[in-house]
RNA sequence: GCCCCGGUAGUGUAGCGGCCUAUCAUGCGGGCCUGUCGAGCCCGCGACUCGGGUUCAAAUCCCGACCGGGGCGCCA
C-alpha cells in the first residue's frame, strides 16, 4: 500500500507521521494497556492484543484479548454490530492481532469488572491455523515442543511470570550491588586463551586464528581489583562445551560474578552473597506476588543467616547417612546434604573448605592444610555458586599454576596485574538460571531461559 | 563421554503381531444457542519419524539413521 501518511515537522530534525502507513484506522496510539483501563468509566478506549479465545452463544460473542496487562472481554453483539461485522469478528482466528475501539462498560458477569463493547475494530495480523502449540489449551505440551515454537509458548502466563520474576530479581540483585558500592562491568567473551581449565570451551576461528568464547569472567574481574574500582560485579553469558545434557546445564548461561577487594576472609564475600540473595528472593516475594501466584509457588526467603559447613563436616554427615563422598560433593551427596539441612529448616547454605586439590589455581590454599578458602552455595541440594578467597600474591599463585599443570607464561595478561599492587580479593559466580530455577521449583533450567542453547539446541 | 527409555492427527495421548477402516482429549471446519468465563450440545476433518529386514500378516518384532526424554560424570 502507498504511504499515506501526513509527515509532520515538529522541529529541525524530528518529525513524525500521524497516520499508520498500513491504514490501520483505530488509532494505536491511542491505544490502552488492558489494566490501565478504569472500569468505573463509561468512555470509549481503544485496545490492542492477542485473541485468546472466542466464545460464540449465537447473537452474543466473548472475545477475550489478551494483552501484557492481562485479558479483557469484548463482548461483541450481533445486533449491534451487524451480521457481517459480527460474523467477521467472531471468525478471527485465535492468537491473531487485533485492535478495538469500544465502550467500557462495568458488567457483573465479568471477573475482571468490566467488559469492552465494541464500535469499530481492526485484524491487524491474522494467526494461521492450527496453532503450533496451543496457549491456553488443557492438553499438556512437551517442553521440546515449546521451546521450538518459544513465541507463542511466552504468550502462556505462567511462563511469561517465570520472566518477570527473574527480571524483578535481577534488578533487585543490581540494587543490592550497587548500593554496597560494586561497579557493573563488561568483560570480554572472546578469548585467546581457556584460563582455568576443567570446562570445554567452544573452539572459533578470530580472523585465522583460534579464539575461545570465555566460560567465565573469573580472570578479568580478578584484574580489575588491582586497579582500583575495588568492587565490581557481571551479569552476562557465560559458555561451557560440557557434554551435559541434563535438567541442570546449558551450553550458555547467565553468570552473575562479582568480586570484592580488601577483604579479611572468605566470610566478608559470603556476607555479600547472602545479602544479595535475600534480597532477591524478598523482592520476588514483595513485587512479584501476582506472578507466584499464577506459578502457585509460595516462596519463601531462606532462613538466616545461611549456615556455613566445612567439607569435612559435610562429609561427617553424609556419612551418618550411610553415603560416603571423597574430595567433592557429587549429585547425591549434595541431594542428602540438601534433605538433611531442609530438616534443619534450611533451603541454602555454604560448604566452605573443600580440598584445594579440588579447586582452581586461583583460589586461596588454607596454609598448611589440605583445604582451601573456597566455598559452594548450595540451595535445596544443587550447587548455586562457587567463590572464595583469591590467591593474590604473584609467587604463591603461579606456584600455584604449575601444581595444577598450567604453564605461567600463558597467563601473562593476568599475573602482570598481580605483580604492580594487587589487594587480597576475593568473589563469587552465581548461575542465575539456575538460582531461578530453585527458587521456583522449576524441573529444568530451560525453563528459565527466553531461548536456552544446549548440546542438542541451536535453534531459536 | 557412559547407562536406561521413547518417537502414533497441529498439540497431548491409548493401542505394543491379525480384533486398527487406530482410542480419547484438545484443536480445526460446519450447525444450534443473547451473559459466557476450561461454555455446552450435534455433525465432520485430521496421525502410526525415515530406511532396511522378519512374517501369510507389522503402529506393534529386529537392525540402522534421525529426533526426543531421564540419570550419571562434570559443572554454575
Amino acid at each position: 500500500m502507498e504511504w499515506q501518511g501526513v509527515i509532520k515537522e515538529i522541529g529541525p530534525y524530528l518529525y513524525i507521521s500521524d497516520e499508520f502507513p498500513h491504514g490501520v484506522s483505530v488509532n494505536l496510539k491511542e491505544r490502552k494497556r488492558s489494566d490501565d483501563i478504569d472500569p468505573e468509566t463509561d468512555e470509549e478506549v481503544i485496545v490492542a492484543g492477542w485473541v485468546q479465545t472466542i466464545r460464540k452463544k449465537g447473537k452474543i460473542a466473548f472475545i477475550l484479548l489478551r494483552d501484557r496487562g492481562g485479558v479483557v472481554q469484548v463482548t461483541a453483539l450481533k445486533n449491534e454490530m451487524g451480521e457481517e461485522d459480527y460474523g467477521r469478528l467472531t471468525k478471527v482466528q485465535r492468537e491473531s492481532v487485533i485492535a478495538v475501539r469500544g465502550k467500557v462498560q462495568k458488567s457483573e458477569y465479568v471477573k475482571r469488572g468490566f467488559e469492552i463493547l465494541p464500535i469499530e475494530w481492526e485484524l491487524l495480523n491474522e494467526a494461521d491455523a492450527p496453532l503450533p502449540m496451543g496457549v491456553v489449551d488443557k492438553v499438556n505440551v512437551e517442553l521440546d515442543t515449546r521451546l521450538d515454537n518459544r513465541f507463542m509458548d511466552l504468550r502462556r502466563e505462567e511462563v511469561m511470570a517465570i520472566f518477570a520474576l527473574k527480571s524483578t530479581m535481577l534488578s533487585a540483585i543490581r540494587n543490592n550491588l550497587e548500593e554496597k558500592g560494586f561497579l557493573e562491568v563488561q568483560t570480554p567473551k572472546i578469548l585467546k586463551a581457556g584460563a582455568e581449565g576443567g570446562a570445554t570451551l567452544f573452539k572459533l576461528d578470530y580472523f585465522g586464528e583460534n579464539a575461545y568464547l570465555a566460560q567465565s569472567p573469573q580472570l578479568f574481574k580478578q584484574i580489575l581489583m588491582s586497579t582500583g574500582l575495588e568492587r565490581v560485579y557481571e551479569i552476562a553469558p557465560a559458555f561451557r562445551a560440557e557434554l551435559s545434557d541434563t535438567t541442570r546445564h546449558l551450553s550458555e548461561f547467565t553468570s552473575l560474578d562479582f568480586e570484592m577487594s580488601f577483604i579479611e576472609s572468605q566470610d566478608d564475600v559470603m556476607d555479600a552473597v547472602e545479602e544479595m540473595l535475600d534480597s532477591a528472593i524478598k523482592a520476588a516475594i514483595e513485587d512479584g506476588e501476582k506472578y507466584l501466584e499464577i506459578l502457585g509457588i509460595e516462596l519463601k526467603a531462606p532462613k538466616r543467616p545461611y549456615p556455613r559447613i566445612s567439607f569435612e563436616e559435610a562429609k561427617k554427615m553424609l556419612a551418618e547417612k550411610g553415603k560416603q563422598v571423597e574430595n567433592d560433593l557429587d549429585t547425591e551427596g549434595e541431594k542428602i546434604l540438601g534433605e538433611i539441612m531442609a530438616e534443619k529448616g534450611y533451603d541454602a547454605y555454604f560448604v566452605v573448605e573443600y580440598p584445594e586439590e579440588e579447586k582452581p589455581f586461583y583460589i586461596m590454599e588454607k596454609d598448611g592444610t589440605p583445604w582451601s578458602y573456597s566455598f559452594d552455595l548450595e540451595f535445596r541440594g544443587q550447587e548455586l555458586a562457587s567463590g572464595g578467597q583469591r590467591e593474590h600474591r604473584p609467587d604463591v599463585l603461579e606456584e600455584r599454576m604449575r601444581k595444577k599443570g598450567l604453564d605461567p607464561s600463558d597467563f601473562e595478561f593476568y599475573l602482570k596485574a598481580f605483580k604492580y599492587g594487587m589487594p587480597p580479593h576475593g568473589g563469587v559466580g552465581i548461575g542465575v538460571e539456575r538460582l531461578i530455577q530453585k527458587a521456583l521449583r522449576l524441573e529444568n533450567v530451560r525453563e528459565t531461559t527466553i531461548f536456552p542453547r544446549d548440546r542438542f539446541r541451536l535453534v531459536p
